[in-house]
DNA sequence: CGGGGGCTTGAAACTGATCAAAACGCGTGG
DNA sequence: CCACGCGTTTTGATCAGTTTCAAGCCCCCG
């Protein structure tokens, strides 16, 4: 059901009315599946649709200095390239993380429905806005935090997404991610990343077993990352 | 000038009808000018208008880790806090480095406008998605490379943003950051940031002294930081 | 049963941080 | 005009966090 996936989603970022959400329910869609590490999307590709993902994870990274980057992570209901909407040739890879399913909505129609309603456009800029924001507390992280607030950090940003789309059930998700990943995103070595999980661990903050995460005590994980999700700017629970 | 300004920039970003240009060129604004140090907008604010740069060099910072970290900067064009249009809170400090001018534009005029022209939404859309690029690239920066090539590429990026609005002529131009906004910027202790760039100095890439910064070697420079300007997403000079 | 990817461990090497102090430049007030 | 003070740049020495290299292990999948 995307439209279902990007109705609530939307509706979380900004409040949609009924007419809005019948539009959403029209847009045609082509679903997609993804297996370990196939690409959605390539840098400097003009695609002539957006993706929101269904389920499972996508990463935009680039190889940089010979290391590979990862920039962001995508959970379902996000649209990773919404961007390409105005800026059209894209300028990283969006690569799927384990297995993923996807639904790509040709720009046309994401124009049109955006024209009947500026409602819509302003939940769809809305939601480049707060990818925003996360690319800059990833700059935060990476420029001002060491190895353990890093991968703290990650992992409480994670949980908080997986919970907004219902993802997460007290601290408890699924997460498709290696240590490589983990090194990747947060700028460390997989060596480095696995003593970090490992301290983590002995800590007694997380476990982190079979592509299965918990946070046990994350009141002390977000203050160990100095974690707090304003920047996330969800609409508060009531709200919804 | 500030209409002068923005419509320069907006006009390199996306390009401008001459109604839009005619309808920038209406808005009313407050022009301020700024010392050394003094911030425009406080993390938590819910500012009523957007500011545009008119002269200087705005910096977006927080502090993490009981360190500051600089998440980007604003040079003349910009518009740093557009994204408080659709977030109303402010997440992040808004600094001036060295003296500054800017113009607030009363968020009601931009809607009205907004609402009147596809257009203007586009651009200004774009825009936010260019510096959400810029972000990234931060993101990439920090985690993928090492104290010199970090450095270099602030520097690359600063210069073709300023040469992109005419503020700098042949690599050559005027920067009043100290090392420690540099350091801040790059997520480096000050001492190291002034050894990268006596190791710049050494190897004949750049001079740097009273504020003024030269390229002496651009390509080289670019080499040595992997900077390829593509993720600003300017329009080529020709279509401008 | 074999192979390979991911996880784990150890030791050595390096990059960058921290601490401390000196030199420099510049504006202010005496 | 000089003395003072403060912020910025520079230098040296030591220390810490992280990387790199290398190897072994585990476990799942074919």
């Amino acid at each position: 059901m995307p439209h279902q996936q990007l109705i609530s989603r939307l509706q979380a970022v900004s409040g949609l009315s009924e007419q809005d959400r019948t539009r959403l329910t029209r847009l045609r869609y082509k679903a997609k599946s993804l297996a370990d590490g196939e690409y959605v999307l390539r840098q400097g590709d003009k695609p002539q649709s957006c993706i929101v993902v269904m389920s499972g994870l996508l990463s935009r990274q680039r190889v940089v200095n010979a290391r590979t980057q990862i920039s962001s992570f995508y959970i379902a209901g996000d649209m990773p390239d919404l961007p390409t909407l105005h800026l059209p040739v894209a300028d990283c890879d969006l690569c799927s993380v384990g297995s993923s399913t996807i639904a790509a909505v040709p720009h046309s129609a994401l124009r049109e429905i955006m024209n009947e309603s500026p409602g819509l456009t302003h939940a769809l800029w809305r939601e480049t806005l707060i990818h925003a924001a996360i690319y800059r507390e990833w700059v935060e992280n990476l420029g001002s935090r060491q190895a353990l607030g890093r991968v703290a950090h990650l992992l409480c940003e994670l949980t908080t997404r997986m919970e907004f789309v219902g993802l997460a059930d007290n601290g408890n998700f699924r997460l498709p991610l290696t240590q490589q990943d983990v090194a990747d995103a947060c700028g460390l070595s997989v060596v480095h990343v696995n003593r970090t999980i490992q301290e983590l661990r002995g800590l007694g903050l997380i476990e982190w077993q079979n592509h299965t995460v918990t946070l046990l005590r994350p009141e002390e994980l977000k203050a160990a990352s100095e974690f707090s999700p304003e920047y996330l700017h969800e609409l508060q629970p009531s709200a919804r």
